[in-house]
DNA sequence: CCTCAGTTGAAAATGATTATCAATTTAACC
DNA sequence: GGTTAAATTGATAATCATTTTCAACTGAGG
């Protein structure tokens, strides 16, 4: 799975007519290997432990780009800062954020995603993405 | 009912122990006489009409005391400004944003609402609020 | 009126992100 | 392997939206 993210990426650069170099494979392996939901800054700090060298410019570039191969996608919650997240082929996820903690949990629901392309379908859209997101209480915060 | 904005901003001002002043006055009516959605610049302009001496931080601070008082909301879409618009109290919509001419088209749903507090309880959170937004193509950027 | 805390406007500051550009590196070709 | 053109990089400047700063001003109560 991770190598075939790997791949994937491997084909778009060649696809793009783009190159394979270090410091991509550094921002790739970081981000593989990182929570979801990362901010650029963290990300930019996961690959300086590794190279140093590499600058903030290429990190927010190879962000984009993986966006763009689809193997990642930005997120905007509420604060000024945009976050990255795992992309697994075919599968989409809403978010429960806690107001207090931060805290970001995932879920999935058929019947909700169904509901939207209905709802959609009355005003005589075409539904291409959404986003869910349900701000509150999580359980620990709350004890 | 715009008259009622009007007071309770009043009355917002009055409890926060704030003033009321003619700048505040003047974005409140453009805010109040303006569509749905408005970017804090959309809103300068407008302001800039009637009194051209009102400057930027003024336009920005008062629209968030606005949202403070709970007559207007910012929202957030993909790019990089915020947008203001009316609250109805106690009515919540959603939002299906073309992604070809950027119309915004609101919706409610009774279901989708009752859904989403359902799947925050199977976590153990509790929804303080939510954002539901579909992108598509509308109807006439299909034709 | 007077006073003073709240407000304003202009300009500087901030924070995230993007563009610029000379130096470097990659990939393809000879 | 060496050559070369095009892509990439890193440092830094630039940009864009928003916020802060601060001296001058103004509203509201005494």
């Amino acid at each position: 799975m991770k190598r075939s993210k790997k791949i994937l990426f491997q084909e778009f650069i060649a696809r793009k007519g783009l190159k394979s170099t270090r410091q991509r494979g550094t921002v790739l392996e970081s981000f593989l290997s990182s929570d979801n939901h990362m901010s650029t800054e963290d990300l930019y700090l996961k690959v300086r432990e590794k190279n140093p060298n590499i600058g903030y410019a290429t990190v927010y570039r190879t962000l984009k780009l993986f966006a763009e191969a689809g193997i990642a996608r930005e997120i905007h919650f509420g604060d000024g800062q945009t976050r990255y997240e795992h992309v697994a082929e075919g599968e989409h996820h809403d978010h429960l954020i806690c107001t207090r903690c931060g805290a970001v949990t995932e879920f999935e629901n058929e019947t909700i995603e169904r509901l939207q392309s209905e709802i959609a379908g009355q005003f005589g859209f075409v539904v291409e993405k959404h986003k869910l997101e349900l701000y509150g209480i999580c359980p620990k915060c709350r004890k």
